[in-house]
DNA sequence: CATCGCTATATCGGTACGATATGATTACAT
DNA sequence: ATGTAATCATATCGTACCGATATAGCGATG
């Protein structure tokens, strides 16, 4: 489940761990909050199983592409480049790049029809699903859609709770309901974006429902 | 986090690990979805504790109390009766009771002003804060509350993310609104129905937010 | 110059989950 | 009646995640 982000976060370029948790919680932080005692065990997880690889920390072209860790205004960069000798920065950052192997891997979870299926885990799939084809996308959509739906019919809204718990529950159900909706509206938006792939031309940039996502399908649908 | 959920349940009479999951499930299944894999170790745990103690499964008013265990019509009873002798029934049900030591626990866990924060979390805390205090009720939402509200403004809601990705950080920052929204209603209700208990009689036994709430304060409100 | 804050990696203990094993009892079909 | 499927009930195992903590280099502030 945090392999999934991580990979996705690498997919668009090498990064070391604590810029993989910045970006995480600054892009992601609503649906995935991860926290370094996961983070760095799933990375050395990730390259045990050889799904990511270490780079040796060159950080020739690194710095330049994190602007985050910026601030080195010249008269610091020399000082800086004075200091360090080679390649070694602050504390020896591990930048780690995703393989063939992770990206498969990637794919593969990504697709999984089966594991988890808490609203953490589905948001951090479909925040990935550019990287989905579009039957596969309706697919996840309508498999999430369904197992809400039993959640709801599963509730008893009985009536021997005291107030409290009722709030509770009610709230609960009625956050159930919104996500049913959100979900209407992606599949219709979803389904129109499919039907205009197919009805007009190959290309058609715009008045798509995937406006802006660049390679739109390189996970295969293997279902 | 799970010890309340079940400190909670037991204060409302003895039961065995299977029926307090049931009842988990049945009532609280949209807040908290325990499995047998974290019941079970966290009843040893307790018990090591001392918040609760086994009792040695009598059988006698708590099948009574039991009616989903039912079905059992008049031959049934005696035919079980006969071929169970004394004290251990199907499997040897293991019926837990809360302590004194619980019960303090059980408030402390309750009031613990630090602590995870997650939804689940306060959704489990606000189905039990009928034992809370009127003045520590408030507190819990407001404290709540400010969390939420420092979740939304840490929202970048950047348009540097793909379309996906940016539907879902959207959802998820109107559920936060919403649950916001609704916490607000509470603290409402808190207020008038403290304002209420403090302007009227003492016995009012009508028009209270939390009428139908049986012993109203039974955990200290130490903060 | 000393201390604070930020960057950065790593480990530890505890908590929770899913899968699985085991066994006894009940329901149901053959 | 007998087989067999389902349910009740407890327990354990491996894994994942989190919060707290340790360590350490470095820039900025006072």
């Amino acid at each position: 489940m945090l392999d999934l982000a991580i990979l996705g976060l690498l997919k668009e370029g090498p990064l070391h761990g604590y810029e993989i948790r910045r970006r995480l919680r600054a892009q992601l932080g609503m649906v995935a909050n991860v926290s370094f005692g996961s983070l760095y065990p799933a990375l050395a997880r990730l390259e045990a199983a050889g799904d990511v690889e270490a780079l040796a920390s060159e950080d020739d072209e690194l710095t330049t592409a994190l602007p985050s860790t910026g601030s080195l205004s010249g008269e610091r960069a020399a000082q800086r480049a004075k200091r360090l000798v080679g390649a070694r920065g602050r504390r020896s950052r591990k930048v780690y790049r995703v393989t063939d192997a992770g990206t498969a891997h990637f794919a593969t979870l990504l697709n999984a029809s089966s594991g988890t299926d808490d609203s953490r885990s589905f948001g951090l799939r479909w925040s990935f699903a550019r990287h989905l084809a579009p039957s596969s996308r309706l697919a996840l959509l309508e498999r999430r859609r369904a197992q809400l739906v039993q959640r709801l019919g599963e509730t008893t809204d009985s009536e021997l709770l005291d107030p409290y718990a009722r709030s509770v529950v009610k709230h609960a159900a009625d956050g159930v309901a919104s996500d049913i909706a959100w979900l209407d509206d992606l599949i219709e938006a979803e389904r129109t974006s499919m039907s205009d792939m197919s009805t007009s031309d190959r290309i058609a940039p715009s008045a798509s429902a995937a406006r802006g996502a660049n390679s739109p399908a390189d996970a295969g649908a293997n279902n």
